[in-house]
RNA sequence: GCUGACGUAGCUCAGUGGUAGAGCACAUCCUUGGUAAGGAUGAGGUCACGGGUUCAAGUCCCGUCGUCAGCUCCA
């Protein structure tokens, strides 16, 4: 039979010649880094015969196939070694990950971190035995009869397909799993791994089911490979942005104010009120009109909103008052507040669209678990923006916020965002309005995102229940994804609210409510864009600018006028008239962050000069004040990231 | 909300039943210096909070609050 390589290239082998031998004909050491195989594009055990006239691709760790097989494989060696130490375990679902691995298991014992060195210990045991990772397939009875007592696999195997889908087990020694594969050929490829945490899961994902024990860990063939993983691990956690708010001073979170309400130091509000600033800005060129609605808001709004009783349980309690009838609630979004301003005073045709903009503080009561720094909390901004339009300017005001929205995400340096299209899933009775204004809206919003070149996946069942929308989504430093813009067609909320303008023809017509947000939370995306920056923030953002460093105090009357100057120039200075030696002042200005230093001693004062220090650079030598401070200003204005 | 871990000085952390510690930061003094830590002295604690066990609790047990990882949720 004729073997197809990759590149092309044909080789003769016998009938039943596996993928392993290819390899071995090949090379000594592309069999010996061989992990998995593709035989005409299907993904197969490195040892499966081949048949026919097949094309083959051998995969190692250099492939991203490769990783997933070696992570997966690893999984199942995790869950033989748990299954030797833990005989009663029984167990879920073990899949390959990003990076890495997890398996869900069912055991007596409550596991914490010191068990972890235990089960590695035993997976190093079994890789020793260097054990065969056999494939065999069986009927959906024989697995069911396999798996007796097993409630979870026999849950996975009851919901096989067994006219489509074959149904395989791997086994490894004494240990066997119900798996579709492929794996590696035995435990002894598997050299390098870490167990990193262990936490709780749901049974299928199901709040309702129980709650089964979850091991994370990845695994590599090669030990400095590992060891350059646990260092990234390490070098992340230095950008969270929970360690730099605190070490910056950005923001102060304490449960004697409430968990969740994040205090902003006065070093965080100057960045976010340069963020503020800088979208402001933007949206005064492209004709928002500002507005300011209070923090509460009467119930009936948000139970005609739908939002009440739909959120019930993620809200704080509503607000009544003896002898009031009246209940308010502390407003969990902006919406009805801008309604009521849209409905204002009669709209004609002619004043559409109307863009109302707020950066609007609203509360909501997250489920404690959610917790998280300044991304996920209970009190926070949305740089929000209810858009009233016509449905023929609909497609138009959707791509000219999505350009705002790169706009905004560019300047900031985001490069590496993912945008998602949140659309309905069916029939589901959560949501609002009717099905064929769905239809239109899903298609105008694809036709925008199509028209302004966004890389987007759709996402069937994520949206909102009155519409679907477009979501931009970053990671912060840990790999965890978050959703920062958003963008939302809704025709569900002008019915509730009855919204509406007068025509050309004199007739009363609804709008379309788009509700838009760049930043979305403004916690949330300060808190990524702390983790983005590592803390190293671009200039124009950084709340100290420049940090005045004079040799000794013999300087300080000439380090006095540079400050007074940079002040005037609107730059945000700090004179550093602390009684140590110049290199800790420096040590201690870098630590911080600051963009720049200006060295300034005997000899700035004779050439009327400052000695310029970059952060992370150094020393950049002597130049004139003026010069100095024309080319910061220069970098602030035109935002310039030189990180 | 669930499972697990954790909570000691402003920060980072040591302290496994017997008189609360270190480094950094802070204050005072000496020192007046040239690109990432000069020296001395000092102040700083309801060991998260509440209860219990014990002659004795930072330490053991229970509860509450909070933090972290993951799950679930996310207008």
């Amino acid at each position: 039979m004729i073997i197809t390589l990759p590149d092309g290239s044909t080789r003769e082998y016998e009938v039943g010649t596996s993928p392993l031998q290819v390899a071995e004909s090949i090379s000594g050491r592309l069999a010996k880094e061989a992990l998995v195989s593709r035989i005409n594009g299907v993904a197969k055990d490195l040892n499966t015969p081949i048949r026919s006239d097949s094309s083959l691709e051998i995969l190692t760790f250099n492939d991203e196939y490769g990783q997933h097989t070696y992570w997966h494989s690893t999984s199942h060696l995790m869950a033989h070694a748990i299954k030797e130490l833990y005989p009663e375990a029984k167990f879920g679902v073990g899949p390959a990950i990003d990076n890495g691995f997890y398996y869900d298991f069912d055991i007596n014992t409550k596991l914490s971190l010191e068990d972890l060195d235990k089960i590695e210990k035993k997976m190093v045991e079994i890789t020793n035995r260097d054990e065969q990772f056999k494939r065999s397939e069986l009927s959906k009875k024989e697995a069911l009869a396999l798996f007796n007592g097993d409630e979870y696999k026999n849950e996975l195997i009851s919901d096989f397909d067994e006219e489509n889908e074959i149904i395989s087990i791997y086994g490894e020694g004494n240990f066997t799993d119900l798996c579709t594969g492929p794996h590696l050929p035995s435990t002894g490829k598997i050299k390098y791994f870490k167990l990193l945490s262990v936490s709780g899961s749901y049974w299928r994902g199901d709040e309702k089911n129980k709650q089964l024990q979850r091991i994370y860990g990845v695994s590599f063939p090669k030990k400095k490979m590992l060891e350059d993983y646990l260092e990234r691990l390490e070098e992340a956690k230095k950008r969270d942005h929970r360690k730099l708010g605190k070490e910056l001073e950005l923001f102060h979170i304490t449960h004697e104010v409430g968990a969740g309400l994040p205090l902003w130091l006065p070093k965080g509000t100057i960045l976010r009120e340069a963020l503020e600033n800088f979208l402001r800005e933007e949206q005064k060129k492209r004709e928002y009109q500002p507005v300011v609605t209070p923090h509460i808001g009467n119930i009936n709004l948000y139970k005609r909103s739908g939002h009440y009783p739909y959120y019930k349980d993620s809200q704080f309690p509503p607000i009544k008052f003896e002898g009031d009838d009246e209940e308010y609630l502390l407003k969990p979004m902006n919406c009805p507040h801008h309604f009521q301003i849209y409905s204002s005073k009669p709209r004609s045709y002619r004043d559409l669209p109307i863009r109302l903009a707020e950066f609007g503080t609203v509360y909501r009561y997250e489920q404690s678990g959610e917790l998280n720094g300044v991304t996920r909390v209970r009190s926070f901004a949305v740089d929000d923006s209810h858009m009233f339009v016509r449905d023929d300017q609909l497609k138009d005001e959707l791509c000219s916020v999505i350009d705002l929205i790169q706009y905004v995400f560019k300047t900031l340096g985001f490069e590496d965002f993912v945008t998602q299209l949140s659309f309905r899933d069916g029939d589901d009775e959560k949501y609002g309005g009717a099905k064929e204004l769905w239809a239109k809206a899903q298609t105008e919003i694809k036709e925008a995102a199509d028209l302004m070149k966004l890389n987007y996946k759709i996402e069937e069942g994520e949206a909102a229940f009155y519409g679907p929308k477009i979501d931009f989504m970053v990671k912060d430093a840990l790999g965890r994804k978050w959703q920062l813009g958003t963008v939302q067609i809704d025709y569900v909320m002008p019915e509730r609210f009855d919204l509406e303008y007068t025509g050309a023809d004199g007739q009363k017509h609804r709008p379309v409510v788009i509700h838009r947000a760049p930043f979305g939370s403004l916690e949330r995306f300060i808190g990524i864009l702390i983790e983005h920056f590592g803390g190293d923030f671009p200039t124009w953002l950084a709340p100290i600018q420049v940090a005045i460093v004079p040799v000794s105090q013999n300087f300080f009357d000439y380090a006095e006028k540079i400050k007074q100057a940079l002040k005037d120039a609107d730059i945000r200075v700090e004179f550093d008239t602390r009684n140590e030696k110049i290199g800790y002042k420096i040590r201690h200005w870098e630590t911080q962050k600051v963009p720049y230093m200006l060295i300034v001693g005997e000899k700035e004062v004779d050439s009327n000069s400052v000695s310029v220090r970059r952060h992370k650079v150094g020393d950049k030598g002597a130049m004139a004040l003026d010069e100095f401070i024309a080319e910061i200003k220069n970098e602030i204005s035109n935002k310039i990231i030189n990180n």
